[in-house]
DNA sequence: ATATAATTAGAACGGTCGTTCAATTCAAGA
DNA sequence: TCTTGAATTGAACGACCGTTCTAATTATAT
C-alpha cells in the first residue's frame, strides 16, 4: 500500500467515528482492531499510533460520548421550565441520546477479570453521570414545591432503572415509535410524586 | 490423563452447571471452551461429544434457565391472590431468579453477526415468556375490576423494563439489599393503574 | 541538499479461540 | 473370549486475536 500523508488529527479522528461505530454494533469483544483497521481505511500499527490499547480506546469513547450527552442535556435543559417538563423532556433525550449499545460494552468490559483497574474505576464514574442528571431535576422539583418531599436517592435510582430499562427496546424497535411509552413511565412516575 | 469411565449423564449435567456459572460471570464470548473444560474437569473433546458446539450449549442453557423460572412462578404464584399481591411477589421472583448476567450475554450472541439465525430465533422467543407473565397479572386485575381498564400491552411493556432495569443493579448491590427499591417500584406503579 | 523526526504500513509474534480427529479405554453382548 | 461400539482424551488445526516492530515514506528544519 502506498503511505500517503494525510492530516493525522482527522486520521484519529475518522478511527474514533469508525470504532464507535463498530463497539455500539458488536460489543467490545466481538469488535477486533482488525475490524476498525478495515473500517476505517487506517492500518493497524496506525491505530496503534494513536491509541495505546484497545481497552483505552473503548474508554475514551464512552467518555466522550457520555460527556456530548451531558453536555446536550444541559444545553436543552433551558428550554423547560418546571421540574415536570423537564422530566419528560430527559425521557426523550434519553430515549434519541442514551448510547446503549456502546453502554453495554462498558458492561462487558466490566465484567472481564483483566481489563485494567483503572478502565474500570473510568467506566463507573461514567454511570454516575447520568444518575446526577436526574437527581437534579427531582431537588429542583421537590424545592419548588412541585414534587413531594420523600426520599430523592430512591426516585432517582428508580427514574433511572426505567429509562434504562426502556432503552433496550432500542435494539429491537424503532426509536421514533417508542416516544408514546418513554412518555407514559413519565407520566406514571409523575403521578406518584407529585404534589 | 487416565480415561475413566463415569456416568455420562451426570458429566453432561456438570458441564452445563459450570458453562453455566461461567457464561453468567464472564458472559458469552469471554468465557471459552476451555474455561468450561477447566472448570468441570472434562475434556475439551468431552464438551463437543455431549454438545454441538458453543453456542448450541448457551442457548440451550439460557432455554433452560428461563424455563425454571417460569415454572418457579407458576408454583408460587397460587400463595398470591390479588393481582397487586401478585406483582409484589413477581417483583420479587424478578430479583432472586432472574438471571440478567446469562441474559446479557444472550445480547452479546444476538448482536454478533456470525450467530445463526436458529440461535438468535430461539433467544428472542425466550425473551416473551416473562413479558407474558407479566401481562396475565394485568389482565386478571383488570377482570376482577382491580386495575383500570388501560392499555395493557403498553402496560406489560412498562413493568417489564422497569424490572428489567432494576435487575442490573444486581451486578453492583446486594440482592437482598435491592428489595425495597423493587417494592417501591411495584407501588408507584399500581398507584398508576389501580381503581 | 541533507539530516532529523514524525508518520504510516504491514509483516511478524506469541497466544488463544472454537472445532476436529485419531487414538485409546472400557463395558457389554455374542 | 472376542467383538463391537460408546465414551473419553488430548494433540492438532487453521483462524484470528491484540500488540510490537521494522522499514519505508514524507515533511520540516538546517
Amino acid at each position: 500500500m502506498n503511505k500517503r500523508r494525510y492530516n493525522s488529527e482527522t486520521a484519529k479522528q475518522e478511527i474514533m467515528e469508525k470504532a464507535w461505530l463498530l463497539f455500539s454494533q458488536k460489543g467490545y469483544s466481538q469488535t477486533s482492531v482488525s475490524d476498525i483497521s478495515k473500517a476505517s481505511g487506517y492500518s493497524k500499527g496506525h491505530i496503534y499510533y494513536h491509541f495505546e490499547n484497545k481497552e483505552k480506546l473503548f474508554v475514551l469513547l464512552a467518555q466522550q460520548t457520555m460527556k456530548e450527552w451531558f453536555i446536550k442535556w444541559m444545553n436543552k435543559e433551558n428550554e423547560y421550565s418546571s421540574a415536570s417538563e423537564k422530566l419528560y423532556g430527559m425521557a426523550m433525550h434519553v430515549l434519541y441520546n442514551y448510547q446503549t449499545p456502546l453502554l453495554k460494552g462498558g458492561q462487558e468490559l466490566a465484567s472481564n477479570p483483566e481489563s485494567s483497574t483503572e478502565s474500570l474505576k473510568q467506566l463507573y464514574e461514567l454511570a454516575v453521570i447520568p444518575m446526577g442528571a436526574y437527581r437534579a431535576i427531582l431537588v429542583q422539583g421537590i424545592e419548588e414545591g412541585e414534587f413531594k418531599k420523600g426520599n430523592v436517592e430512591e426516585w432517582t435510582v428508580l427514574i433511572g432503572t426505567w429509562l434504562g430499562g426502556l432503552c433496550q427496546l432500542t435494539n429491537t424497535q424503532d426509536t421514533r415509535s417508542l416516544e408514546p411509552l418513554f412518555k407514559k413511565a413519565v407520566s406514571m412516575f409523575l403521578e406518584s410524586i407529585q404534589n
